[in-house]
DNA sequence: GTTTGCAATAATATATGATATTTTGCTGAT
DNA sequence: ATCAGCAAAATATCATATATTATTGCAAAC
């Protein structure tokens, strides 16, 4: 099998973008090009260019002759991210459901058993695999509206996913057994072609993962 | 007053991004670095930082080790684009009407004013100003749906307002009368603050441009 | 004690040249 | 026509140089 024989540029591009979702570079924080150099051994011309498609996705904020910095985070920028993604996602999932085909079914089946598997074991309370866990989450919601027919809006709606990843990342709790539930009837209503049904449990799935998260950065206030 | 003091980087960025947009870098070509070098004034260095940001918006494909090309045309790609611009700009709307202030009112004014001005000069048959009036058209749009509180969903209904504008540029062709009957009732939905009208009106408006424009790339097969 | 002004320092923006690797194009043989 | 293999072209990456701009530190002034 051919190895994935990625260029540095994208394989630091993958390490840096996941720095900023997972936290390990802080929100705010200054970028220093000689400090990247060092860390991700690569050279500043290519973490420019890494930081300038950073920065056009909103993961990086480039002031115009003074640098970059990881992007702040803000409870109003939590709060236009979820209803973006409550708008997509709900899109997206509606004509998903009813152009979905045998093969959307199986992809999905298989997406929400993994994700389920895992999700009992941070139930039983262990931790250790947070990274793992979101990202079954991120393949089983994908593969709910894999089916949409639009690459443009698939696009638009893993950026924003990754957006609201760094926000749940930053609180660092979980949700629990509401979540799993949700998951469960969200995988039902679409096997079932029950478009309603799974639109807003869907949509009541992000507004309640917002609360939580909302009321956590409302105790954690240090980390704006 | 402080002239804008641009750097190198960002006004060559507007200016490869609007040869894209015009199509004067056609659909599908060959962007080498040492051509646009000559062609745009830049370093390799700073032009790779501009078609990487042009690539994760979605102007530029960058094919690993083989460079970048001008994003491709398709009408499907249209169609998802048209159907991307309605969900991000009618929800807008709606938030923007329901929220909008005495400021917002009157730029909408002034920007309707504006656009109508130019297209009466369009009807007349002075087709001169084909770029200032889609200025006008985008100042309008974007009057209409500013004050709905999220900087997240401008932003992203920028990017998609600009991908739509390409396909409108390629066919070259007027919609005419109907398009600017379409904006006078949108402002005035607007302005009674009447939601529904001006959504349906609004996404009329998409989907009536949208068969323009395919109808129109139909005939001209060439241009993919 | 706070603010102002300015020099010293640091960092960015841009350009250039060098190297390794990959892709592409071409030639000739099958 | 197809394919192998080689030469030319282009990309990806890096190091380095320079000009410009931003930041910092500190002394002088209020």
């Amino acid at each position: 099998m051919p190895s994935p024989t990625n260029t540095v540029g994208s394989s630091t591009y993958e390490r840096v973008k996941r720095d900023v979702i997972f936290g390990a570079l802080a929100p705010g924080s200054k970028l220093k090009l000689d400090g990247l150099r060092e860390r991700y051994n690569a050279s500043v011309s290519t973490l420019r260019e890494i930081l300038n498609r950073l920065a056009s996705e909103g993961f990086v904020v480039a002031a115009e002759q003074r640098g970059f910095f990881v992007k702040p985070v803000s409870k109003d920028d939590l709060v236009e991210i979820a209803n973006l993604r409550i708008l997509l996602e709900c899109s997206a999932l509606e004509t998903s459901i009813m152009s979905g085909d045998p093969d959307w079914e199986g992809n999905l089946v298989a997406a929400h058993h993994k994700l389920h598997l895992i999700e009992q074991k941070m139930l039983d309370g262990d931790q250790s695999q947070k990274e793992l866990w979101k990202r079954y989450d991120w393949e089983f919601h994908q593969a709910m509206i894999s089916a949409c027919n639009s690459q443009n809006l698939l696009a638009l709606h893993g950026t924003i996913f990754d957006k609201y990843l760094r926000y749940q990342m930053l609180v660092l709790t979980y949700r629990g057994a509401p979540a799993i539930e949700d998951h469960r009837r969200m995988l039902d209503a679409a096997l079932a072609r029950d478009v309603d049904t799974a639109v807003s449990v869907l949509e009541h799935h992000i507004r309640k993962g917002l609360e939580h998260t909302l009321k956590a950065m409302g105790d954690t206030e240090d980390l704006i």
